[in-house]
DNA sequence: ATCCCGAGGG
DNA sequence: CCCTCTGGAT
């Protein structure tokens, strides 16, 4: 299908600033970031990072750290005790089984608490450079509306896209296509009157088409 | 399939 | 009120 390659290519161009948004300076930050960022905004849980990577500098503070004081820490993202959970087992678990530092393999990745094969990609492709498709709620609904899929399981999701797509092209597209969810292509009520790559989705028309209402939409009302 | 769970939008 | 936000573990 080469309408897939074609739509990635238009969306670097109409998204030239898409990047990982979290924000990280090691590959343990990433890890403890995207863990965070389930079910919440980006936006958010770099609110919350800031104070929490100065309480925990590395995987055996995580390890030895106090339940109630990290769960504060983090409460406003969310499921806090389960991420608390992970984020302490993670700790312990990087300790025991890697000498403190997070692997950089996906085998690996996947078995650490609250890692799962999303976030182990997350981690790969933006702390490690390797190519991999991080397969989230954004890039499930963008690709099933561009007809790539009809499939909802993501470990599929993942396979079929990465028949369609070059390894070299697998992180930037995941950024892209997360960005354009955000942007344009919203779950609610798709902006399809502003989206760039409206001639090449089958689902064009499903929200509003009118450049103007799309307008209001993507950037609020004037 | 179900649970975890805070915050903001409509 | 309902839905959604860069999921993972049971």
């Amino acid at each position: 299908m080469r309408r897939a390659r074609r739509t990635a290519r238009e969306l670097a161009v109409l998204h030239p600033d898409a990047h990982c948004e979290l924000d990280f300076t090691s590959p343990l930050e990433l890890a403890v970031a995207t863990i965070l960022s389930a079910q919440c905004t980006d936006k958010r849980v770099n609110e919350v990072t800031p104070a929490l990577f100065r309480r925990y500098p590395d995987a055996a503070a995580y390890a030895g750290a106090d339940r109630e004081e990290l769960e504060a820490l983090i409460r406003p993202t969310g499921f806090f005790r389960n991420k608390a959970s992970s984020l302490i087992g993670l700790g312990a678990a990087l300790v025991e089984r890697h000498d403190g530092e997070v692997p950089g393999r996906l085998e690996d990745l996947v078995q650490l608490p609250g890692i799962g094969r999303k976030t182990a990609n997350v981690v790969l492709g933006n702390a490690f450079g390797v190519p991999g498709l991080t397969v989230d709620t954004h890039f499930g609904r963008l690709v099933r509306r561009f007809g790539w899929t009809e499939l909802d399981d993501p470990v599929k999701v993942e396979a079929v896209v990465a028949e369609l797509l070059p390894k070299s092209d697998w992180t930037m597209f995941s950024h892209l296509v997360i960005f354009h969810g955000r942007r344009v292509c919203h779950s609610r009520k798709p902006a399809c009157g502003a989206c760039g790559v409206a001639a090449l989705c089958p689902s064009y028309g499903l929200g509003p088409t009118d450049p103007e209402v799309a307008r209001t939409l993507v950037k609020g009302p004037a």
